[in-house]
DNA sequence: CTGAAAGCGCTTACAG
DNA sequence: CTGAAAGCGCTTACAG
């Protein structure tokens, strides 16, 4: 920028004000100071622009997520992007795999390069206590979860009634014996899909039979090797299976193939997965809606940027079990 | 840092030597620093700590690419994302949606924020001549692609041979009618995907039908759509499909299904996707491996960014067809 | 319409 | 071992 400025023989001023577009510069020094800029093939530097300037527009976000190789949260990130770009704001990304060590480190990374707010899908139930600290003033929406500790807006799936719809659905269609497997119940939306499984199962008084509840994070691959493991391993198995999340349901789709039983075991995920469509039977699902969770998620934080101080709010989304054939299959 | 600096009594110097974890402080001095640290939250801002830092190790790259929410382009992301992370690198990214001018926005928003390098999936054949102006001096690793312009480490799948190998496995199983449908050959990847379908077809000397020739940027919906339009809007229809984009192999598979003739027509897909194990037929491919695109984009991009001057690099990942029954079929 | 000064939050280069 | 000064690249607040 000086050096525009020499180039051009004018102050640093003049050409801060050509480079922001500020109305009254002389046509002169403008087009002096624009040629300037294209000979040195001058940028400004964001960094340092913000540097003084403090009431002015968010021009970063950070998003702190789980997996972005896991198709559910690339969804939320493009959403994201999309009403972050209307804003002329870049979206910041990281995974945290579930960890709650590497998502603090993500959030102070966030964090020093201070972006105006932050959007979380925490690893456990919230933040900790050191992204708590870290995290101190900038505005946080929780994105699928509801950490105790934190006053923040939040958009979140129905897990409980998503997961409560789903093994209804299931011993409407004859089913007692269902197996459910899914994330650690440490994990916030884990832990209400479980809870929405048992709440079916004790609403239609089914004993839930505990050696068919399997928790844990794994690869797609690494489920279906447990799920085989486990609807072989006794002699009565279930006739039903409860998947609560993508990854989990594509394993299970995969064990059922790979054994043949396919046409013989009904299943629903939770969350929707592709192809689910073309395979037979087709994959019945209680679906999420990440574009829109990303979407909503960027809207509140947006409204907190401009100034919004109203309380916390909570926004749910709900949606309806989509029938495709493995969800409907009888005892 | 100055409150830290008031708070405990010392020079602003030396709260950075205690942030920094430079040796040399006293015991007592480094303490009292500490605590004042805890007391105000204070986080040291990284965007200021760079302005003045010109040796420092890249704490930050950009990765323009053209949609997250392609799991293709999530894949890439999550290798990169892992080999900055060894380096203490956050990566920036967006999407262009294929957009040139999209493009040349996200890539001086990268540059404003002054990202050590660059990694890009071009929309079309390069950079375009703003972009390659904003670039300037900035590192940039090219990805499946290899522009004209520009004097780039480039890291890519072999295209053109995968397709050629695509479509001679097809002939090798006796087909001569054979469709093609993939982006639009404008995109460089696209365009060589497109040449090693025709090589291969003139090396067996099989004519190619232009009706069944599709090329454009659409969504797998779409794809299903204008697939199933050209299989049945003439008499003859290919015996055989390339399909040469993830997107446009769900959208054939879906296609094929939903006309129930997903046993009669043989089909192989550029690029693996979800569930083409378990489908029936098995959907045989080319894979590609974007995880190792990105790790290996990152070690080119960061080698520049240690300094290593060598010529450009070229790195070509090739594969081998998975055969999982979908291109096995028979005429 | 234009510019000189002070400042953003940090670091480097130097002196003690 | 510690700090005062100057600087990174920009902006704000003011004066002319």
């Amino acid at each position: 920028m000086h050096d525009v400025a020499q180039i051009a023989g004018v102050s640093l001023k003049t050409v801060s004000r050509v480079i922001n577009g500020e109305s009254g510069v002389s046509d002169d020094l403008a087009a002096r100071v624009s040629a300037a800029v294209d000979q040195l093939r001058y940028r400004p530097d964001e960094r340092a622009r913000n540097l003084r300037q403090f009431d002015a527009p968010p021009t970063s976000i950070g998003f702190a997520l789980v997996d972005v190789a896991n198709p559910f949260f690339s969804a939320i990130l493009r959403g994201l992007e999309e009403a972050a770009r209307e804003r002329n704001c870049l979206v910041l990304s990281g995974s945290s795999d579930g960890d709650p060590a590497r998502q603090d480190q993500l959030i102070e990374t966030f964090i020093s390069r201070r972006v105006a707010g932050l959007i979380v899908v925490p690893s456990s139930g919230g933040l900790g206590p050191i992204a708590a600290e870290i995290v101190h003033g900038t505005p946080v929406v929780f994105l699928d979860c509801e950490p105790a500790q934190h006053d923040s807006d939040i958009v979140r799936t129905d897990h409980f009634g998503g997961a409560f719809a789903m093994t209804q659905h299931l011993i409407a269609h004859g089913h007692g014996d269902i197996a459910f497997f899914g994330d650690d119940a440490s994990v916030f939306s884990a832990g209400l899909r479980i809870d929405g499984f048992r709440a079916a199962m004790a609403a239609a008084r089914r004993r839930v039979d505990e050696r068919w509840v399997l928790t844990g994070r794994h690869t797609p691959a690494e489920w279906q090797a447990l799920i085989t493991e486990r609807l072989t391993s006794s002699r009565r198995r279930p006739t039903a299976l409860v998947t609560a999340q993508n990854f989990v349901t594509m394993g299970a789709v995969r064990a059922l193939h790979a054994m043949g039983i396919e046409q013989r075991v009904a299943h629903i995920g939770f969350d929707d997965i592709e192809m689910s469509d073309v395979v037979r039977p087709g994959v019945s699902v209680y679906p999420q809606d990440p574009t829109r969770l990303g979407q909503v998620a960027c809207e509140l934080l947006f409204r907190r940027l401009d100034g919004w101080a109203g309380p916390p709010e909570r926004t749910i989304l709900t949606s309806t079990i989509v029938e495709r054939g493995s969800g409907e299959i009888r005892p």
